[in-house]
DNA sequence: CTGAAAGCGCTAACAA
DNA sequence: TTGTTAGCGCTTTCAG
C-alpha cells in the first residue's frame, strides 16, 4: 500500500517500491535499452500498482524541448480558423506535440498575452494569426530559439518570420472580373476594415480588376468596417439606395457575407430598400466558401482553411527539426466556386 | 554584454547582472512585497537587457499548479464544438489558465491518448467530449487530484465526475411533438450512431412523443448512422421511396441536417427519388442550430455550444478552488426555433 | 546491466 | 529589505 504521501507518485516512489534506483526506473519509463528483462517486469509492477505516470514537466526543464506549441487566432469559433486550427492539430499530434489554442478575438493585447504565456509556457514553436500589427515583443522570444510561422496574414514590425497566406488581392481580382463578365458595372465591395491585411488585399484586388477593365474606383460604392450584423445592414441600405445602385456585391470575407445575406433576406431588421422595385435580385460573390454556400447557391472564392493549417504547421515543424535559411513566404491559390449567385446578370 | 550561453538568460542571470541575489529577482518577477524601489530598477533593466522571461515550467514544478486545462472534444472543426471551446477558453484566460485543446474525431484511443498526454503536463484539469465509454483509465488521474468535467455525454465506465449534457430527450420529443401538432403521422428520424449518448437520448425523445401520440414506432423511419454525405443520402433515398413514405424528417444533428439538406436539393448526387410527385416539400426540423438555418428557413431545436462551454468551465474552476460535494451533473434547456420548414403540412 | 550525484529554473522556508 | 539553502521530478553524466 503506498503511504499516504501528498500529490502522485514520484519515480522515487516507483524506484522504492520495486527496490531498484531511480535511473532504473527512468530507463524503464522510456524504453532505454539495457534493463534485465525481469527487473523492468518488477518497475511495471510497481508503477501499475502505483498508478504513476511520468511528469511530462519535469522532463521537459531537464531536456529543453517541451513538445508543445501555441496557437493563435482570431477566434475558433470562426469556421475558418477551427478548419486551420483541426489541421495544425493533427499534424502536432503526429509530431507528437501538443498544442495550446488561444483566441485574440483581434484584439492585439490579447494576442501578445496570449504568446508571451506561451513562450512563459517555453513551447517550442508558435502559429500565429496576427491581430496587431506590431510584433517586437516577439523579437527576445524568436532569438531565444521559439519558432514562430505567421498565418493568414503577414507579422507587422517584428522579427521576420515565417508567413503563409493566401492570394487576397488574386481572389478579389477573379471574383470581381467574374462580375464585370457577366455584365456588371457597379459592383459594390463590402468588408472588414482595411487595417485587416486581408480586407486591405482584397480591396486592392477589386480594385485592380476594375482598372483593367476601365472602370472608374468608386468609393461609395466601398463600405469597409466591422464584420457585425448592424454595421452591414446599414451600408447595405446605403448603397442600395444610391441615385446608381450596384447591382451586384462582392463581400469581402464568409461573416460579412452571411451577414450582407441576411440583411438581403430581411431577416436581420428591415430589409435594404430598393429603389428600383423592378430590379431583379442583386448578384453576389463572396469571399471565403462557408459551410452551406451550396445550399444557398452562392458563388465565392474558396480559400482552403485546413490547408493553410497544414501549411503553417508543416513549416515550423520543418523548423524544429532544424530546417535554416531565410524565412519563407507562402501563397496559397483561391478558386472561384460557381453556384448561381454570381452570374446572375444585371437588372 | 551577456555572455554566450546557451538557451535563454535565467534568474541566476538576472541576478549577476543585476548584482543582487536570485531571490531579489524572483520577488520583482512575481510583484512580491517587500522589494526596496531602486533595487528592483536595476533588477528590471537586467531582465529588460537580457530579454528574461519567467521559466512557467520550472515554477510549475515548484507550486505544483500548471494553470493549464487540457479540453478534448470531437473536432475542433465542427461549429458546435468550436463554439463550446471559444467558451472554455475565455473563462479559463480569465482564470489565468491556458487551455490543451484536441480533437478525438470519435476516436476512444485518440481521447485517452489526449487525456493521458494532457495528464503528463500534469494540467489542472479536463474538460472532455467522450469518444469511448470506458474512462478507467481516468480514475488514476483523478485519484492524484486531477479535476475532470465531461460535456456533451456522460462518461463510461469509471469515476464519477461532473457532467454537463443537453436534454436531448426533451429536445427531441419538442420537435416530434410539434411536426405532430402540424398534423405529420409519419415523421423519419435520422441521425447518429445510437452507441452515441446523444443520439440515443434523441431517439428516446422521439420514440417518446410517438408514444404519447398513441403512435407506433415504426422502425423503418429510423436511419441512424455515420453523418456524412454518403449515408444520409442513401437512407434518406430508402424513406423516401418507402410505399407510405415520410411526410416529415427529424434530423439529429447539424451535420446531419445539412447533408439532408443538400440530399434533397439535389446538391449531392441524384436527388431522392419522391414517389408521390404530387406532395409538397417534405417538412423538416433539425436538433440543434447552425449558422446559417435563419436563411434557409430550417425550424430546429437549438441548444447553446457556448453556454455548455461555459457551464463546464464554470464547474471545473469551482472544482480547482476547492468545492467538494458530490458529482454535479447539468442538464441544460433546448429552445424550438420556428422558421418554417417544420410547419410545413403533410403533403 | 545498474546506480549515485549533479543540476534543469524556479519557489518556499528560513535566516541575517 | 535581502540572501541562503533546499528541493520540485526528472535526465544526464559518469562510475561501478
Amino acid at each position: 500500500m503506498p503511504e499516504t504521501r501528498r500529490g502522485r507518485p514520484t519515480m522515487n516512489d516507483v524506484a522504492a517500491a520495486a527496490g531498484v534506483a531511480l535511473k532504473t526506473v527512468s530507463r524503464v519509463v522510456n524504453n532505454e535499452p539495457g534493463v534485465n528483462a525481469s527487473t523492468a517486469e518488477r518497475v511495471h509492477a510497481a508503477i501499475e500498482s502505483l498508478g504513476y505516470r511520468r511528469n511530462d514537466g519535469a522532463r521537459t526543464l531537464r531536456r529543453g524541448r517541451t513538445a508543445s506549441i501555441g496557437l493563435v487566432i482570431e477566434d475558433v469559433a470562426d469556421p475558418f480558423y477551427s478548419g486551420l486550427s483541426r489541421a495544425v492539430e493533427d499534424i502536432a499530434l503526429a509530431e507528437g506535440c501538443l498544442v495550446f489554442t488561444g483566441s485574440s478575438g483581434e484584439d492585439p493585447a490579447r494576442e501578445r498575452e496570449l504568446v508571451l504565456a506561451f513562450c512563459a509556457r517555453r513551447v517550442d514553436g508558435l502559429i500565429i494569426v496576427p491581430a496587431g500589427t506590431d510584433h517586437d515583443y516577439l523579437t527576445p522570444e524568436v532569438e531565444a530559439g521559439i519558432a514562430a510561422v505567421f498565418a493568414d496574414r503577414p507579422p507587422g514590425a517584428g522579427p521576420d518570420a515565417d508567413t503563409v497566406v493566401c492570394d487576397n488581392a488574386g481572389g478579389a481580382r477573379a471574383g470581381t472580373e467574374h462580375l464585370l463578365a457577366h455584365g456588371h458595372r457597379r459592383i459594390a465591395f463590402l468588408a472588414d476594415a482595411p487595417s485587416i491585411f486581408t480586407a486591405a488585399e482584397r480591396l486592392r484586388g477589386y480594385r485592380e480588376a476594375l482598372a483593367a477593365a476601365g472602370l472608374p474606383y468608386d468609393e461609395g460604392l466601398v463600405a469597409m468596417g466591422r464584420p457585425d450584423q448592424a454595421r452591414v445592414l446599414a451600408d447595405l441600405r446605403r448603397l442600395l439606395r444610391l441615385a446608381d445602385p450596384p447591382t451586384a456585391l462582392f463581400t469581402g470575407n464568409g461573416q460579412i457575407t452571411v451577414a450582407t445575406l441576411r440583411a438581403l433576406a430581411g431577416t436581420a431588421g428591415p430589409a435594404p430598400v430598393r429603389e428600383a422595385p423592378s430590379s431583379g435580385p442583386v448578384a453576389i460573390i463572396g469571399f471565403d466558401d462557408f459551410e452551406p454556400a451550396d445550399l444557398l447557391g452562392i458563388t465565392v472564392i474558396a480559400q482552403d482553411p485546413a490547408g493553410m493549417g497544414r501549411a503553417a504547421a508543416e513549416l515550423l515543424f520543418r523548423r524544429l527539426s532544424g530546417e535554416s535559411g531565410p524565412p519563407q513566404r507562402l501563397e496559397l491559390p483561391t478558386r472561384l466556386v460557381v453556384r448561381g449567385s454570381g452570374e446572375r446578370p444585371p437588372a
